[in-house]
DNA sequence: AATGAATGAGTCTTCATTCAT
DNA sequence: CATGAATGAAGACTCATTCAT
């Protein structure tokens, strides 16, 4: 991992290392971590084998490298920001869609890459730190605002906010799993999702 | 793979096979596929690796193996049925305890071979039709004859069915990868999902 | 190898191993000494795999039990004694006709076993005496005495005795490679070779 | 299998691919192709396992290597054309030394490969159209040549040669099963070959 | 005498990693 | 910094042979 201080070297090896990590991602997406070969990653980025260990020190780095990039893209942008503003039921459209939209794209790779996250504690630790636990916490604010103001009833919040979001995921595993039902009506997912949520299954009497 | 007429044979290379899928179980959830070795999972099961090529054909073998013994204890048994009977609430409760606590028995283990099944079409689709399709058609059938009956409301059944069943297996996923919330608040989880799904967040109104 | 003085056991034994043998024989021919396995032997045969191995030490002597049951079918007969009797000519279609059909009836078995053959001393030796040598020197015997009688011309009976014997495994060597002119006239083998013989290929004067 | 267009590069490549060539034919011939091991093939290359992999796809390519690499050193080449111009006899001969000259000198090889050969159809083709075809049909060619202008006389041209051929290889196999006068009489042979087709057995009255 | 399940040494092959150029 | 040939440890899988039943 070469350290340097001029300027324009560090830009060369941040698109050295991106250079890598696209091809990684790529790789694992398609093979999975254990049958992704490093002679492959190299040949699909344009590199030597060589060249990879000069940028990351194993190839368990490379999955580290990639979900801390994620990560990177992944802030809680101002647009979360301005929903906040919004009604519940427009916020959690706007997460739901902006979630499953951003994880689908990366969805191979998180699907290559989830083996070693579920078995490496560290990574593990990592990709929950970094993914889960900021928005599970962004929403459960959002909800508890909304819930003193009374705007939404929920006897535990951080609870049922885990509930919601578990949902998120779960969802996305089921369309992984090849769901029909799921692929076909995707698109209708966010409406049914948000009946579900706010308004439950029993019949609301009066409306 | 011993094929015989004899009961008692079968009965041994039943035993056998068992044997040798629960080191497999074992030391997958230990390591993981990839980095369980045949040499381990035989010093495990305390057979030679020879013997456990009598049972199965390679490696992969053993993952189709377990999830199809897993299914064989999973049917939707008489318990179900009477539940069917009960109030749906009652009902999804039921299922919910018991397929959370069946399957965190197997956590360990479904962590462990959840990548293969997510990477392996054939075993995705194994997995799927054993697993998850069929409780979601019960659960399905279940609530189009509640919704029918007025007990229900819901405007596209099998979707949110889905978003039900995801719920599920994403709080699952959420635990495993340790969120503390969920972790200390398990016990109290089937009470807040059922009063999310049931009740929704929004506050009814003359309640 | 079980031993026994009771002829009827005997009978049976030599049964047995005569099953065992034409089921190596028919293995080996279709996947060569090493690629054949033991287990399919046994299948092929009827028996078990434990059964071989109380009638042969180990595979390698099921080699030599197919050589060795080969020459004894393979005694230059009577017929042989008569084409003594006759023309050189006659003597030698007679014996090429014999010896390719004789061999091309185990050829694909002299195929697989060749290897084993060519590489084991023991097993060349006993394959030369058994079924090299003694037609040279029956060939030779005749020969000698036809040139001592004046019908034929040989500076050096045994190395030209060699030669002629040569030219029968060679063809038959070529045979097996796919050689598709020798495939096509092979009928007319006999006589080709016999002019050649006898009459080379410098064309005689007077005739 | 590295690929370059650089000619120093190209030069190591097929140096270390003769000195594993090397290593392979000699542990063939020891042991023959299946009790060679790729470990003492390394050790006898003085290289790694691994290596070997890096220039053959496996263990089988080696055989293909070491016969394909046979074929370049083995062109008919200017000799030949030479002895075309002078009498039949001494091309036969001067082929007879040559050939079984250069095949005993890769004798021990032959006879370590050759039941792979046997075995293999893909191998047996490549064999067959490299060694075997391209003599045939030279000398096809030379005869029939010589036929047409009165100097030999054959009926069937194509089959004769093959007996001739054929009669080369047959020798040369009867000296591997280890026949004693051919090994001792082995430099009278082309002598006693040529007088055999040339002047055949029968004897020439007037001369 | 027959069985066939168990054995485990032995092999080919892969691939992450190193290092001389 | 880049290269990519070399490495060799490691692992899945095979199969001849044994032996308790």
């Amino acid at each position: 991992m070469p350290a340097t201080q001029d300027p324009i070297r560090e830009q060369l090896v941040a698109a050295r290392r991106n250079q890598i990590l696209d091809a990684a991602a790529k790789v694992f997406a398609e093979k999975g971590f254990h049958r992704a070969t490093t002679k492959e990653i190299a040949q699909v980025a344009g590199v030597s084998e060589g060249t990879i260990y000069n940028y990351f020190a194993n190839k368990g780095d490379l999955v580290i490298g990639i979900i801390t990039r994620l990560a990177k893209f992944d802030q809680l942008d101002s647009e979360f920001a301005q929903a906040f503003q919004s009604d519940a039921r427009g916020l959690l459209t706007a997460i739901f869609r902006d979630r499953t939209g951003r994880i689908e794209q990366n969805m191979e790779m998180v699907r290559a890459v989830l083996p070693e996250i579920l078995i490496s504690p560290e990574l593990r630790e990592r990709f929950y730190q970094q993914f889960v636990l900021p928005i599970a916490e962004f929403i459960e604010k959002n909800v508890q605002a909304r819930v003193e103001m009374g705007y939404l009833e929920a006897a535990n919040v951080p609870l049922t906010v885990r509930a919601v979001q578990g949902m998120f995921v779960g969802l996305l595993i089921l369309r992984v799993l090849g769901d029909k039902p799921l692929q076909a009506g995707w698109d209708d997912m966010p409406e049914v999702v948000m009946a579900l949520i706010f308004d439950g299954l029993r019949p609301r009497d009066g409306e």
